[in-house]
DNA sequence: AAGTGGTCTAGACCACTAC
DNA sequence: TAGTGGTCTAGACCACTTA
C-alpha cells in the first residue's frame, strides 16, 4: 500500500478522469478537505504539492485551489550540461575568438529583424575547432545588445563564452533558449575558414538567450561543415 | 523577511558556496539539524525539499542527506506541445501514410546499429505536407520494434501520429526523446516527393523515443525540404 | 541490525489577496 | 476584511536501506 497522500493524489486524478471532477473547479479548502478525508492538512498538502508540482493543480491564496489540468502535464527538460551542447560548446573543442567590434543594427541582417532592441551592439565573433584539430568546424558570430556592453576583458582574458561572460559580470541568468536550424549556402569567408567549398550547404544555427523577463541577452548565429558537426538533442522527463 | 525555511535554503547554499561545506558533504540527520538550527523537523524538511528539487542535495534513507551540487542546477525543459514539434508535427500539418511493412533489422540501415533490439520491426512510412499545399514538405519512416506491434489499426483509423498510437495502445508514455539533425543529400526518390533535384541537401531529423527504463519506443527518421522547414526548438527553465 | 528519511497527526498563527 | 493558503511546531511510528 502506497502512502496515504499519493493515494489521495491518485483518487483525484481518477476523479478527474472520471468526470466526476472538471477543469475549473474548484477544491474545498485544505483544512475542510482533509477533514472530509478523515487526515490531518498537512497529509493534504503533501498531496496537493504533488499534484500542483504535476501540472494539476494551481494554489492561490484567498481563491482556493483550482484545477487546471486533466492529466499531468509532462515536462521534458534538459540538463545544464546539454545548455552547453545545445550552443554547440563541446567540451572538447576551443573557441578562436577573432574579432570584438561594435556594429549597427542596419549593418547586420540578422539583427534587422530584432525590433525594439538598442541600435547598437557588440559583435564577438570567432570559429570553433576540435582540440587537436586546426581547420575550425564552425564560425561564429554573437551579438550583445548594448545593455550588456563591457565584457570584453573576460572574453580576452578567460575561457568564458559570451553568456557566461555575461552571467557572471551581470548577475544574471539565462532563463530560456530558443534556436532555429537551417541550411544556407556557405560565403566564401565561412568556405575559407572552415575548409570547404563556396556554396556547400551547412547548417546554421540561430539561438536567442534571455534573461528574466524575457530580457534578450544574446543573439548568436552559427555555421558549422555538416560533415563534421551534428545536433544533438536530448531531453527527458522531470 | 522571507520564510524561515526559505533562509535556512539561503543559509546552507551561501554556506556551500563560502567552502564551508562542500560537494560531497554529508549533513545532520533531519532531526538533529532541525534542533541545531533550533527549529522543527518539518521546516528543515521543507528547506531540504527545495534543495533536493533544485538538485543541490540528495536525500537516502539510511545513507542522510548529502550535497551533491554547489548551485542550483538549472533545468530547462519544453512543453509538451514542444514535443510534438520536436517531432516536426505542427498542427498546420497533415500526415500521409503510405506503407506499413514489416522489415528485417539487417534490411534497413538506421536498424542495425540498434543493437540488442529485435531482428523485426513494424515500418510506418509517409509524408507530411502543410494544409492547402500538395507537395510534402518532409519524408517520414517510423521503426517500431516488434514489442509494439499491433498499432496498425490505429495508424489507419485515427489521426494518430506513431508515439501516440503506441502510447494509447499500450498505456505508456514517452519520457525522453533524442534528436540527431544532419544533413544529406537526398535520394532519387526523396527527391521526387518533395518536387526536388537530386542530391539537394536536406536537412535530416533521427529521432529516438523511449518509454519508462529507457525502453526504445519508436524510431524516427525523417527528411525535410529545407527552403521549407526549419527545426525550431524552444526550451525555458523550469 | 539500526539509523535514516518518509509519513502522518493535531494543533497554531500569519500574510496576503480576492471578494 | 475575512477566508485562504503559507508557514511552523512538537510530537509519533514506520519502512527501508545501507553500514
Amino acid at each position: 500500500m502506497s502512502a496515504l497522500y499519493r493515494q489521495i493524489c491518485e483518487q483525484i486524478l481518477q476523479q478527474i478522469s472520471s468526470g466526476e471532477r472538471k477543469v475549473g473547479d474548484r477544491l474545498a479548502p485544505e483544512s475542510e478537505f482533509a477533514s472530509e478525508m478523515g487526515v490531518s492538512r498537512s497529509t493534504i498538502r503533501m498531496a496537493f504539492n504533488e499534484l500542483e508540482s504535476i501540472g494539476v493543480l494551481r494554489r492561490r491564496k484567498r481563491a482556493g485551489t483550482e484545477i487546471i489540468a486533466t492529466k499531468p502535464q509532462p515536462k521534458f527538460s534538459m540538463s545544464t550540461s546539454s545548455i552547453n551542447e545545445l550552443l554547440s560548446i563541446g567540451h572538447d573543442t576551443e573557441f578562436q575568438l577573432e574579432s570584438i567590434t561594435t556594429v549597427h543594427s542596419s549593418d547586420v541582417s540578422s539583427l534587422r529583424d530584432q525590433h525594439s532592441e538598442t541600435d547598437f551592439w557588440l559583435e564577438v565573433s570567432g570559429s570553433r575547432t576540435m582540440k587537436n584539430e586546426s581547420t575550425p568546424f564552425g564560425i561564429n558570430q554573437v551579438y550583445v545588445p548594448a545593455r550588456f556592453a563591457g565584457i570584453e576583458p573576460l572574453l580576452e582574458s578567460t575561457d568564458f563564452s559570451v553568456f557566461q561572460a555575461i552571467e557572471q559580470a551581470f548577475n544574471v541568468s539565462v532563463c530560456r533558449v530558443t534556436q532555429l536550424t537551417s541550411i544556407v549556402q556557405c560565403s566564401e569567408k565561412d568556405a575559407h575558414t572552415m575548409g570547404l567549398k563556396v556554396g556547400t550547404s551547412v547548417l546554421q544555427i540561430d539561438a536567442t538567450l534571455y534573461v528574466q523577463e524575457d530580457t534578450l541577452m544574446e543573439l548568436s548565429v552559427a555555421r558549422f561543415d555538416p560533415s563534421r558537426f551534428n545536433l544533438y538533442t536530448d531531453v527527458a522527463i522531470k
